[in-house]
DNA sequence: TACTTCACTGCAAACCTTTGCAGGGATCAC
DNA sequence: GTGATCCCTGCAAAGGTTTGCAGTGAAGTA
């Protein structure tokens, strides 16, 4: 049975020469009335733009490129799309890069540093820079890639290039003094992906905090980071004895709640667990969800931000040898750390050393150990601190 | 302070001329080493690949797209990335189109119908084709996109175009007979988005269902699809006196369930309420939600073997008027509809209408009303039906 | 020896756009 | 009337790659 084509057939590709043919003008003429209109005449210009629109006429963004050395387009790197942690993230960076007039294309590795690798060289020509969220691969070869592409990366510290952090220490060591200010004095740490950079400032943070205030802590992992990775690892912490646990993101925290009850231990009653994040979903679960907030919105514009701002300047200097000064400017790799905040809700609790006079339900107000501020859960300010 | 370059100086980019001039060859030998190497010597070859590693070579996929009409890249839209629906499609997507050699490039909505087409426009030329998932915008501008970039839509049925669906008709029908069967007589729908085809879907056969049945059906809405969207009806849904409900999706449900916690409303003691999607979600909360499970990873299959299908036909056909017959045949423009289960859990239970003979624990195994399978959470088969 | 065949490689056009340069009128001042 | 100025437009090269065509030399055949 043959379909007869009544509409228009698919797709015949218009270009800037059949623009030029229709309106009588030379293709340059139709170039500029696109990307310089004031270079044409007004009325010339109608017509062209006219014919145009008649044709359905786009510019062809990637043969642009090839002459501009421009693609309008940044590439975000995801670790797993599927980990609520990163939606704001991608959500903020596409709606900052819209606002200068850019594009936004996201590419998940699975936590497969093999992909991450990968992804980068694909996209290495057909974007101005990518954004690298919590990359799994090495240093080293982050910095080999950044030679390929401008690069920004997010959630870890690689020296020489642009980063923007999170200051999970920070949140790391207000949860540990919050839990042991409730009367904790076992604590466990359910330590993420071993290639992870928040994985090892929040140990080394929540080591410190723990030795600082008298408690023991006791490190779980490494583990996923996902509901099934915390769930996994329920029977592991009930055994292990402590009274308190800090998860490496809400993710592991919810599953091991989840898995906590099945075991019949109560959260928080027996045990107080806190994450690290605050996803939407951490206000829905039952208990509601103690965690360090990260501000992951700020961090997806000011990782756009610094990467068009290393872009902006020439982006075809390479080829011209003598461009600026002759000692070849290097560009700027301001470092930005935002800062965290502890929200706490119901899923911490009052401990074995809990003191008896201190009412109960005082325990939930903000606490003196706790520097972050008050526990209300506002949207991490995300104030910048450039170091 | 000037930082010295001592490493290699960022981004000088190798082109193939580079590697010919380094390998002692012309550049279309080099061309042909990487893109069709049984025509080239294998000792040249090997003395060309040795340059190109050694220069770090790689062809720029975009000056390649622009002569062989096809980038490897293929396009996928999404309404909404923070719906955990999405993500386990996409991840299926890109691992399709990983073993077929493409990349995919995700954009976000906001399910803005206008960034959508936007979006459509700025991939067009950079992709071989889009996946459009849970469009917002019209089937008329759809379809004419469709004429602009090879489009396949996810979601939502338009006529002369490749659609993958999911029985969402027949999930709802399911669900209301299921929540019949156990004694409901007043039962809400709440709506999603009005624009979605899967609402207009679920509200038809929901109806029908119900007059079967001999239950009163109450639309509400339409609602945002997510946490927000459900909690800010529960006051009404309590109003409105039904005992059970069903959601547009399961962030809807959840939000919902929270909400009527907050109003002190017990589920599924006094209502009872399910969900559409089974996101991972849905086992986490409290109670475990009863869910419309829609197989999205299969969705997300089918969809690019859809594109890759109508893709592979000659990409520059257009152009060369004597291709194939002169008739023209239009692509094959298949629909595909994808199987729905579904999955009892804990946020059901029996209504005011409820046969006491029957004890109370029977009525979550498999209804005898209930078409689909046993309720056990198994991923949605996916069962593909060509219409 | 002369001719065909074959494997390999070079040549140059093509893809679509941007942009420095120069030419062509028209306007203006002198 | 002549020359300078200015606005607009065309010309052509460039960007990195692919690919049909033709050319080269060697091997094989008669």
């Amino acid at each position: 049975m043959t379909v007869a084509t009544s509409d228009e057939g698919p797709a015949v590709p218009v270009t800037i020469r059949d623009v030029a043919r229709a309106s009588g003008v030379h293709i340059s003429t139709v170039s500029r009335t696109f990307s310089a209109p004031h270079l044409v005449n007004p009325e010339t210009r109608v017509r062209v733009l006219a014919c145009a629109e008649d044709l359905g006429y786009r510019p062809n963004r990637a043969a642009r490129a090839l002459i501009t050395g421009r693609t309008h387009n940044i590439g975000l790197i995801i670790a797993d799309i599927a980990n609520p942690f990163f939606p704001p993230l991608i959500k903020a960076a596409e709606s900052q890069a819209r606002h200068r007039d850019y594009h936004v294309f996201v590419a998940d590795t699975n936590e497969d540093p093999t992909a991450e690798e990968e992804l980068v060289h694909a996209l290495a020509k057909q974007v101005d820079g990518v954004l690298l969220c919590s990359p799994r691969m090495s240093n080293s070869l982050i910095e080999q890639l950044s030679r390929e592409v401008p690069l920004v990366v997010v959630n870890r510290q690689v020296t020489g290039l642009p980063c923007v952090l999170m200051d999970v220490g920070q949140g790391a060591r207000a949860a540990i003094e919050h839990l042991i200010g409730l009367g904790h004095r076992g604590i466990a740490l359910l330590g993420g992906p071993r290639s992870s950079w928040t994985n090892r400032e929040m140990r080394r943070a929540a080591a410190t905090a723990a030795r600082t205030g008298g408690a023991e802590l006791t490190v779980l992992g490494p583990n996923a980071p996902t509901e099934t990775g915390g769930l996994a690892v329920a029977e592991q912490v009930r055994r292990s004895g402590v009274s308190a646990v800090l998860a490496y993101n809400d993710l592991m925290a919810i599953g091991l709640i989840e898995g906590l009850d099945a075991l019949g231990v109560r959260v928080p009653q027996e045990v107080s667990v806190v994450g690290v994040d605050d996803i939407a979903l951490s206000r829905l679960t039952r208990p509601k969800l103690t965690t360090v907030a990260t501000p992951t919105g700020a961090a997806g514009r000011t990782a756009v931000d610094m990467l068009l701002q290393q872009d902006i300047e020439s982006p075809r200097a390479a080829r011209s040898p003598g461009a600026g000064t002759a000692l070849g400017v290097r560009r700027t790799t301001a470092q930005v750390m935002l800062q965290t905040d502890l929200v706490i809700r119901d899923s911490t609790g009052p401990g074995p050393h809990a003191r008896p006079a201190r009412p109960l339900t005082a325990s939930r107000g903000p606490d003196p150990h706790c520097p972050a501020g008050p526990g209300v859960p506002t949207a991490a300010t995300g104030d910048a601190v450039a170091s």
